[in-house]
DNA sequence: CGACCATGTCAAGCACACTTTACTTTTTCG
DNA sequence: CGAAAAAGTAAAGTGTGCTTGACATGGTCG
């Protein structure tokens, strides 16, 4: 699963931190989505899709494997 | 969280076996997200919408707790 | 240089997503 | 009504989402 988290935080200019505590979670959690460890919850992709503003299906690409 | 699943597999005529097998899940997970004993994970959610060709947020609503 | 900040990563632990098997209850239909 | 299909539910097991705590690295800046 592929996502531009990192790019969306950066135009923020927020530090993965930042985001973290935005979406009330921890900070090894958001550094493991970008680095695509694993794929977040659908609770946590709703709240990063509204912290940013756009879609869940404009953040995350689920090419194959979904 | 809150999801038209029933309405939408209904509008289909598929059964809960039916759309596991087209989720490539077990029925017992269809059923268990249809009475809301947990979320899909994201990869289900996103077949889920694809599935029944519409957006993940048309589909499920995060409500208060996301 | 030395302190700080951001990022990456590991380990242990808990909760939940999903499985298989199996059984009961409800709905549908001839 | 009676049989079959659909839905609900439970238990036990596996994998992963997310936690806290800790440590290493690289960049920036006084």
């Amino acid at each position: 699963m592929n996502n531009h988290l990192r790019a969306l935080r950066a135009e923020h200019g927020w530090s993965q931190a930042d985001l973290a505590e935005r979406l009330d979670v921890s900070r090894q959690t958001v550094n493991a989505i970008e680095t695509g460890k694993y794929d977040p919850s659908l609770p946590l992709a709703f709240r990063i899709a509204r912290v940013f503003g756009s879609s869940i299906e404009s953040i995350f690409d689920p090419g194959d494997q979904a």
